[in-house]
DNA sequence: ATCACTTACGGGTGACGTAAAAATC
DNA sequence: GATTTTTACGTCACCCGTAAGTGAT
């Protein structure tokens, strides 16, 4: 029997190359870790590896042991996270977002719709939220793209809207409508923590500059008391209202636009039924 | 850091159904099994036991566990044969085969082009000797068919004929040749080793039987000794002989002639090029 | 009463740390 | 002399076994 000690200490070895870095690594001292590769050695009776002037490195034999190492030390970790992620997931619902939208309204409807579970919510980018759905990392994530992948099933949640908000002294205070391209090179106060957002106004305004700032309330101060543009979306002006002293512009580019999709993992889906259920009659009605 | 002694103790466990059977079966006693079940609980902080009466059994998560600790054992194990048999093959070449001729010739040649390496064999069915080959187990294995296998190449070396020993009062003594249905009734006197032939001769006359002897020299006395048919081939004769009270006659039947294939894995064929060319020279000057 | 498991306690292996030596650069 | 590994020794954790206790059949 080989312990999971043993393995991990020659993952480290093999990992970092001297017995001193992986001891420093993995916080045991070097003599531990000396007699533990002699122990392992002597468990499997082959020689696993050469001393190279003062440097003890792998021959074949422990570069063969290392690998199967590496391997068994990950099915050990998924073992956990798995059993882990799917007893949370018995408890919770954790919702992943590529964009802060969605968080500000769907988590009370689900939790309306599901009273016993904690609902959790996490900001992330696309693909971060793909991995961790197929991992269980996520029961539920929201994209601006429906995903392609066969085990994932995606329902329209909702759309978004991007709008300008300008200062009413702005000499295009007054238009209707407005294109990035007519802002680009202006310097905005924007919040830290928008998603996808963030990329579509670099990508589209190239020029311009985005002073960042992380606290939702401080932002809405320094908003309010400066005369830099700003951001809004159809979401944040129904929830938290508009500035009296700002005018809200919505932009006319198609890029301004998104809808977004609500994925579950294909076998979630009938657990999930009556949430999309919920949306379905939620963007009929809207 | 979950040690593989708890998830030994958990595969025990979920095969086993009780803790007192899993603690036999591993030589503990039962109360060390009872914490050991706890603490791997608790390192991975999720349940993953029911309390069924007073039996303990596995739920959802246990039993995701015990299927991660089997997998995770076997590859233990899996790592271990592997390197050791690795490196034995760099010492020693084991030699399988299906039938007990080829191993009467063939080791002393390869000893004599691979002085260095240690040659040893094993009498083996097809099956196991190609799952073996596979497996690292066998560096050469002997068969009677030519395997389909493309990770497998193999190469004639060698045929076999098989002759039946009569004493010189049997009726059919001095014929030239002899088939299986005029013996089949008679009852013969047969080494127990012999692979494949075994089968070739029970299914050939299945109304003889057939009394084996174990040792070579008390076979010998007891077929001089017996008034019995008895079994030889063109390899036996030529190695030890022929005696003289007996007249040694070959079967006509097909299935009383084969011929072997030396196999070794793809990879190695290069190893043994030397042996390769070694039987194709006696082939061709046989 | 029997069976399966849990709790309590003591013992011994062995994994670790510290200190110092050996070997190579 | 600096770096890396090995050796030596003491300590403590923890895994196991024994024995008694609890609960279900």
């Amino acid at each position: 029997m080989i312990e999971m000690y043993l393995l991990e200490q020659l993952d480290a070895l093999a990992q970092h190359g001297t017995l001193i870095a992986a001891s420093e690594i993995l916080h045991i001292t070097q003599p531990s870790m000396s007699r533990a590769m002699r122990k392992l050695e002597e468990t499997i009776g082959v020689p696993l590896f050469e001393h190279k002037g003062n440097r003890l490195t792998l021959n074949e034999y422990g570069r063969i042991a290392a690998e199967y190492a590496r391997r068994i030390l990950d099915s050990q970790d998924e073992m956990v996270s798995r059993i882990r992620a799917l007893e949370r997931s018995k408890r919770t619902i954790l919702l992943g977002s590529c964009a802060p939208g969605p968080l500000m309204e769907l988590p009370s409807l689900l939790s309306s719709l599901y009273p016993d579970l904690t609902i959790s919510t996490e900001l992330r980018t696309e693909e971060e939220l793909l991995t961790g759905l197929s991992e269980h990392v996520y029961q539920m994530i929201i994209l601006i793209h429906k995903p392609e992948n066969a085990n994932i099933r995606a329902h329209l949640c909702g759309e978004e809207h991007l709008f300008c908000g300008l200062p009413l002294s702005h000499p295009l205070a007054k238009k209707k409508a407005i294109s990035f391209s007519e802002m680009d090179g202006e310097n905005f106060l924007m919040a830290s923590e928008v998603g996808f957002w963030d990329q579509v106004v670099r990508t589209q305004m190239p020029h311009s500059r985005f002073l960042l700032q992380n606290d939702p309330s401080a932002l809405s101060e320094l908003v309010s008391s400066s005369s830099l543009p700003s951001f809004a979306t159809d979401i944040t002006l129904r929830l938290y209202g508009r500035m009296a002293d700002r005018a809200f512009i919505p932009f006319s580019d198609t890029a301004a636009i998104t809808q977004y999709w609500c994925c579950c993992r294909k076998e979630e889906e009938l657990k999930y039924l009556a949430w999309f259920q919920l949306l379905e009659r939620r963007a009929n009605t809207a």
